[in-house]
RNA sequence: GGGCCACUAGCUCAGUCGGUUAGAGCGCAGUCCUGAUAAGACUGAGGUCCCUGGUUCGAUUCCAGGGUGGCCCA
């Protein structure tokens, strides 16, 4: 052992301002430049591809986004210590529309109109430049919560290389005919004048939004042509003779909130199998609706005349509202089938506008029904209605008028309150709108897609089937394009001549070879984006043609960009290290493909990008490659305000992570981040949690190892002079060579091995919540129970055997902690490794020294982050001994619970405590006998028959007993509770625990369980079969003990009043109070005082000559015993070897304290003392 | 309207493969213990385990329906 001079740690307070200590943990990594040490530690391990979904840098970084980089990061740091080399890319997102509306803001404009005239380059170079306005906040967020990404390289969605290779995508699937121009209905925004994608109407949903509800007649026909296909039989039956109508016409009625499509209604769509009926009113008027809708919809006074199914009535023609605008345009106005009809809401009849619904739309082309606009792209209605000029939802009003004055308007019901998209970030209401957009035909690989992502490990489970599951099942095809401007241009070149004639660029190569000669000079330095792509003209690629081709107005729905990340983040050819430290040259994104940096290991961002990135990711590369692009997929929740409500900056809860981080630290909010709520689930966050996390578990963890450094540098134990402890000479690991002797030791040991695998499967699990919170059972078990009990291990004198196993011991655990927290929280872990790890590490990772390190160059600690995660080995482990402490923890808490109900201080000595196990437990009790006598102060521990403890009465086992009886269960309860408990018992015991009969029921013991209740004379306590008790009779021996200890506490208390150091040796004065009492004469003092060696430990003499060296306790003066308890309370002078042990007293004098002695006035069984400590010497 | 998830103490969360007395931490009240610990232990107050039906001897747990909240989709 070492000198006290020379210390073998730094010393550590319990006191610890983590954000500082982490601030200069970082400093350290920073200058030591460890995440790319780290990486070239790694350079030959294989790799673990891991994806950075991009963030949009065009704002601050929030909680939610800590949360998400986080377990980016726990994931990785635990894979690097599993032996891989984790691809740490980041990413930014930088297009798309959010982009393009804060500059419009800060431009003052909010049209797509006054961007071009404003001019559509300096615009781009405005979002070019916006979009890294927040990027060093983001990096700064990134490095100071410990997230190891790598920043400096990220990849860039709008580099000219990150297009190409998008633009190749696009390519590849232009070229599987998995690319078309469709004409279709998409949520269109009429003030952006864009339509949106499906993402993005998901984020403007507001319910409760009014709106008209109006019922319309749409009245049969006068003259039915018959030509498509209506039943003569069901025009009959109507009162169509074939010619004429022969009763008043009737009307089918139908249901809508959007009026403005009644301009462009062409069909009335009916449930093929749904019954309507006619009805008449007695005003003769005749009406059709579903059966099931006809007294909701019409109300009373209806009488059926005849009903029929949805198809009896297809064919037949009917006058529209606005019929003549399209009528012109060759419209037949008829009653079509469609499957989508339901009688859930509505009339069973409804209205089609193929231009203004998805499903109309459907319908439509089913039909062949032409699609015309009766509404600009801008939802201005055409002049030939009324409310024409005006937006669609102001004209309503005036339409609805007009029908009503027509004499169309059964009924109107507004206003309506639904659930109704508006643009997420303009507020516009959005209109169903038809019109051309490029279609990613992702429908052509649904199935490939679904078996895909059978294959992909979703965390959590449920949303493979579930969630995403469902959504793919739902698929449809991609609308990719946008009619904006800051984003990937869609690399489609169409003809001027025919506009059929299209060509597909997937690289700039490909616009070199059919560039026109004007303007050839562009595509030296292109930039990729608009404007400067849309003047690059090439020559038509249609043999003979001679036209000239220049490129669509779209740019790209910025999800097709994050989409094709896999592919597009690498600027080709490049270069990379793949697995095994092998260098490989991708030339492409072929070559990509087949290398292994594809597909991705892992990962993971929150759940609201089911739909968004995962959904892209999966579909891009399904569609390029038949598989997805990435193994495993960890989805997080969301996180909430305090009250459950979303973050959002309009609702201003946004958490700024920077306060938490600055207040507590980034490992607290990591650990809270990890812990507090399983990774999937929505979570409430408040920074009170975060604190409670961090005294919860860092500090506790912090204080264990505070105490282990404290006296491990007072006893000068150096773990490096033990080696032969551990297996292979593995300083600190919890793979000791042997199991400890002591049972405490072994335990712990076994714990930790166990921990240590558990932690690993959990990992492996991508289950960063279940590993903490097993870890943070440790350090619970470790301060709390192993710790505490072996205090005294480690303050007493003598260096023997037994204390270096407990320094062993808690070395191992200690260290073995750092490496298991290394992943979690990366800073204290490093902080706690550097100190701790030992010197004399030879391996070669730990060679390469962090400049700035205490330290000798080799075998000096460099980080935590170096290391290889532990092994463990399943012979320390012991179940049985686990399962035994546990049980000591049960009967101390139980033993407290007694004395507390008696009112025994548990400082009050007793002599035994009587303990009834569970069955099969007895085994148990030998190994835990002193840990019990020593928690419950008691002499003796016995096990004792229940009934000696306690009254007890039987219960039914119901588990045994439920499945055997069934429904017999009732009668067998019966008997139980009517026999008597105790000569049932003793029946049992006598018999040597067989069977006994109970109305008419034969049970075992196993089938009983007891219920106590306290009988006089012990204080008894119970959980399930467990019952111990404790025997409260006071001697006047056990009454004399309890006072010598209250004396020592009282003298503790003074030490630490007195600010006495903890190896500081006194002497101690103790008196009778003045005034009252006769002052002790001065003979009873001697000179020199008599004193009696103190003993250290609670068992062993001290001695001497085994004390050389230590510094604590130092040597007595003393020579020899002599007696003073004359003038002591008996009770004290008859325990004083015990009180000078406990309180490092060299002497306990009965003398009035010197001046200069700290002194106060106590009352100890009713008599005043006045006490006295000075240090000694 | 549909899908997925959640709902357990004042708060944040465990748990119950159907069984006796449903737990932890924080907070509150009190007591105790303590020379690593701003810590720890014990006691108390605080629970219709969201509701209603069903299955069952027995449901907080399983099933069905409903409610509330969150997310996603119409």
């Amino acid at each position: 052992m070492t000198s006290n001079a020379n210390k073998r740690y730094e010393p550590v307070s319990s006191k610890v301002d983590f954000p500082q200590l982490e601030s200069s943990v970082l400093e350290a990594w920073r200058e030591a430049d460890l995440f790319h040490q780290v990486d070239r530690a790694r350079a030959e391990a294989p790799l673990f591809v891991f994806y950075e979904g991009p963030p949009t840098a065009n704002g601050s970084p929030g909680i939610h986004h800590v949360l998400s980089r986080s377990f980016k990061d726990v994931v990785l740091r635990y894979k690097t210590m599993r032996g891989f080399r984790p691809l740490r890319r980041g990413g930014w997102d930088t297009h798309g529309l959010p982009v393009e509306l804060e500059i419009e803001k800060e431009l003052g404009i909010s049209s797509k109109q006054e961007i071009e005239e404003f001019g559509i380059e300096e615009f781009n170079r405005r979002c070019r430049e916006s979009v890294f306005r927040y990027v060093g906040e983001w990096e700064a967020m990134t490095e100071r919560a410990g997230v190891w990404l790598d920043m400096a390289d990220a990849y860039v969605t709008y580099n000219n290389s990150y297009i190409e290779s998008a633009w190749w995508v696009f390519r590849r699937l232009w070229d599987k005919g998995l690319v078309y121009e469709g004409y279709k209905v998409t949520p269109h925004c009429p003030r952006c004048v864009t339509s949106l994608s499906s993402h993005e109407v998901a984020l403007g949903y507001q319910e409760d939004t009014p709106d008209p509800s109006i019922y319309i007649r749409f009245p049969a026909s006068e003259s039915q042509s018959m030509s498509y296909g209506a039943s003569v039989d069901t025009l009959t039956a109507l009162g169509y003779d074939g010619e004429r109508w022969t009763a008043p016409r009737p009307a089918f009625i139908a249901w809508t909130t959007t009026p403005w499509t009644l301009t462009a209604n062409c069909a009335l769509a009916v449930g093929p199998d749904v019954s309507y009926v006619l009805s008449e009113n007695d005003d003769g008027e005749r009406a059709i609706v579903a059966e099931a809708l006809a007294r909701t919809v019409l109300g009373d006074g209806w009488r059926e005349l005849a009903r029929c199914t949805g198809a009896d009535l297809v064919g037949i023609e009917y006058d529209a509202p606005y019929g003549d605008f399209l009528a012109r345009r060759g419209h037949a106005h008829r009653v079509l089938p469609a499957d989508f009809v339901s009688t859930a809401d509505g009339t069973g009849i409804v209205h089609s506008a193929v231009a203004y619904g998805a499903e109309d739309a459907e319908l439509g082309r089913a039909h062949g029904i032409e699609t015309v606009h009766t509404v600009d792209n801008r939802g201005v209605l055409a002049e030939d209605f009324p409310g024409g000029g005006t937006f669609v939802k102001d004209a309503d009003k005036q339409l609805i008028r007009d029908l009503d004055d027509r004499g169309l308007l059964f009924r109107d019901d507004s206003p309506y309150k639904h659930t109704y998209p508006f643009c997420w970030r303009c507020g516009t209401p959005l209109l169903y709108y038809a019109k051309t957009s490029w279609y990613i035909r992702t429908t052509a690989m649904k199935d490939a897609m679904l078996a895909g992502n059978r294959g992909i490990e979703w965390v959590p489970e449920h949303i493979k089937e579930g969630r995403f599951g469902e959504w793919l099942r739902n698929n449809v095809d991609w609308s990719v394009s946008r009619e904006r401007y800051w984003g990937t241009p869609i690399p489609i070149w169409r003809c001027d001549r025919d506009p059929q004639h299209l060509l597909v660029a997937g690289s700039t190569a490909d616009l070199a070879e059919r560039v026109t000669d004007e303007t050839r000079p562009l595509l030296d330095g292109l930039d990729l984006h608009r404007p400067f792509v849309d003047r690059v003209e090439l020559r038509c690629a249609e043999a003979g043609c001679g036209g000239t081709m220049r490129r669509v107005p779209e740019v790209a729905d910025a999800w097709y960009d994050s989409g094709a990340m896999p592919f597009a983040q690498w600027d080709y050819p490049v270069t990379v290290k793949a697995s095994g430290g092998e260098e490989v040259t991708l030339n492409g994104v072929d070559d990509l493909i087949a290398s292994p940096l594809f597909p991705a290991d892992y990962i993971t961002e929150a759940v609201d990008q089911t739909r968004g990135w995962f959904y892209s990711l999966l579909a891009l590369s399904t569609l390029i490659t038949g598989k997805p692009s990435y193994e495993s997929c960890l989805v997080l929740g969301l996180i909430l305000d305090g009250k459950g409500e979303k973050m959002s900056k309009s609702k201003g809860n946004v958490v700024d992570p920077w306060a938490v981080m600055n207040e507590h630290g980034a490992d607290a909010l990591r650990w809270y981040l990890f812990t507090a709520a399983p990774a999937g689930d929505a979570r409430r966050f408040s920074p009170d949690l975060v604190k409670e996390t961090l005294r919860q578990f860092l500090l506790t963890l912090w204080n264990t190892y505070s105490f282990y450094v404290t006296y491990a540098n007072i006893d000068g134990f150096d773990p490096d002079a033990h080696a032969e402890y551990w297996k292979d000479g593995r300083v600190g690991e919890p793979t000791l060579a042997a199991p400890p002797p002591n049972e405490l030791d072994r335990w712990i040991v076994s714990e930790l091995n166990g921990l240590v695998a558990r932690v690993a499967d959990d990992m492996d699990a991508l289950n960063a919540t279940g590993a903490g919170r097993r870890i943070q059972d440790f350090v619970n078990l470790l301060s709390n129970w192993y710790v505490r009990r072996s205090r005294r291990r480690f303050w007493k004198a003598e260096n023997d055997d037994d204390k270096t196993w407990a320094y062993v011991t808690l070395y191992s655990c200690l260290h073995t902690l750092t490496k298991l927290t290394a992943p979690m929280t990366p800073f204290v872990a490093d902080a706690m490794f550097r100190n701790l790890a030992p010197r004399n590490e030879g391996a070669s990772e730990a060679e390469r020294v962090v400049p700035g390190q205490a330290g000798t160059p080799s075998g000096s600690p460099t980080s935590v982050h170096l290391e290889p995660f532990p092994d463990t080995d399943p012979a320390l482990t012991d179940e049985r001994l686990d399962r035994a402490v546990r049980l000591a923890m049960r009967i101390a808490s139980l033993g407290r619970n007694a004395r507390s109900k008696s009112g025994v201080k548990v400082r009050q000595p007793l002599a035994r405590v009587l303990v009834s196990p569970r069955p099969g437990d007895e085994e148990l009790l030998p190994l835990i006998e002193s840990q019990v006598l020593d928690e419950l102060n008691v002499k003796a521990m016995e096990v004792a028959e229940p009934e000696s403890l306690a009254n007890f009465t039987l219960k039914p086992n119901l588990p045994v007993l439920g499945p055997r009886l069934g429904a017999d269960m009732g009668a067998a309860r019966q008997a139980i509770a009517e026999a008597d408990a105790s000569a049932v018992a003793a029946a049992l015991r006598s018999g040597g625990y067989g069977s006994i009969e109970l109305g008419g029921f034969t049970f075992e013991p196993g089938d009983f369980q007891i219920e106590v209740e306290d009988k006089p004379g012990v204080a008894a306590a119970s959980e399930g079969a467990l019952l111990i008790g404790i025997d409260t009779t006071l001697t006047p021996e056990l009454e004399a003990e309890g006072t010598a200890r209250e004396f020592v506490h009282r003298v503790q208390n003074m030490r630490k009043a007195a600010g006495f150091e903890i190896e500081d040796r006194i002497v101690t004065y103790v008196v009778p109070a003045p005034p009252s009492v006769v002052p002790a004469p001065p003979s009873v003092v001697p000179a020199p005082p008599s004193v009696i060696p103190a003993k250290a430990g609670t068992s062993q003499p001290f001695r001497e000559e085994e004390n050389g060296g230590t510094i604590r306790p130092p040597s007595p003066p003393g020579r020899g015993a002599g007696g003073e308890g004359g003038s002591l309370p008996p009770a004290l002078a008859a325990q004083q070897t015990y009180i000078r042990q406990e309180t490092l007293s060299d002497a306990l004098h009965a003398a009035a304290p010197p001046p200069g002695a700290h002194t106060e006035e106590h009352e100890i069984d009713g008599v005043t003392l006045t006490v006295g400590v000075a240090r000694a010497g």
